[in-house]
DNA sequence: ATAAAGGATGGAGTATAGTCCAGAGTCAAG
DNA sequence: CTTGACTCTGGACTATACTCCATCCTTTAT
């Protein structure tokens, strides 16, 4: 049993922002104790880290709280609704794995053309790399 | 060139939010009219499409702004600045790449987990899936 | 010639995601 | 039994990225 502040150091997450979190939904203390101290478990950390991946991957904290919603169970009446909408978060998540990767070309390509690298010097701009791998 | 409704309906970004990044450093029209309506070019349009992919792998306009700005000339003072800049953002770009793989990867998961899939019951919610591919 | 469509400026308002107090209670150590 | 570290709540404040006026001017079509 974790407090907020044990919690918070684990995660790297102030105090502050986990109480935000809390208070929209995104993560709950399965106790408190007498005086009224948020107990948190374990899995609370990998909750956090889940919410801090999917940050990272662009989402809302409001698609994470959805994200974060969802159960499965095969019988399900809303299970093609969770599908579709997990489907939808895949579809989301390649077009930015896409964008990701011609941008890192880009960076990649200006990187090689600076301090004497072996690209030509017609790519010196950002958009002179990203034009090279995009348009032609 | 074109004016500013027609860079709108071209790249799909509103008027009001082109001049917000007209205030903002990150494009601005080459030339006016005589009445003083803003006239773009075609490259433009690049630019516009560059800072929609940079949005989209989660950078800030700040950080857009400045890659926009960049442009290395091999014997620049600044060339060793501007790669230490654009490499650090390869790193950023590499860590979020990773952090996508693994979410996609808990998606799919969760995704076959649901109407009569093949992967079994446990991992019925996210962090499950996360779980399974993430923790051991 | 005039109305509708489109553009300009300046400023207010909104959503998201925190961040930072103030004031008060709690707990563990010396 | 007090001091310092930690926690609680509620509310104000901030940064980012728009979005929406109001008011006025320009252009285009009829």
């Amino acid at each position: 049993m974790l407090k907020i502040g044990a919690l918070a150091s684990l995660t790297g997450v102030s105090r502050d922002t986990l109480r935000f979190y809390e208070k929209h939904g995104l993560i709950t203390p399965g106790t408190r104790t007498v005086s009224g101290y948020r107990l948190y478990s374990k899995t609370d950390v990998y909750r956090i880290s889940f919410i801090l991946s999917a940050k990272e991957v662009g989402f809302t904290l409001n698609e994470i709280h959805q994200l974060l919603e969802l159960e499965v169970t095969k019988d399900e009446k809303s299970c093609h609704d969770v599908k579709q909408f997990v489907d939808n978060k895949i579809q989301v998540v390649n077009q930015r794995l896409i964008e990701m990767k011609k941008i890192k070309q880009s960076l990649k390509t200006l990187s090689n053309a600076c301090c004497g690298g072996d690209e030509p010097a017609t790519h010196c701009t950002i958009l002179g790399a990203l034009s090279t791998h995009n348009r032609q």
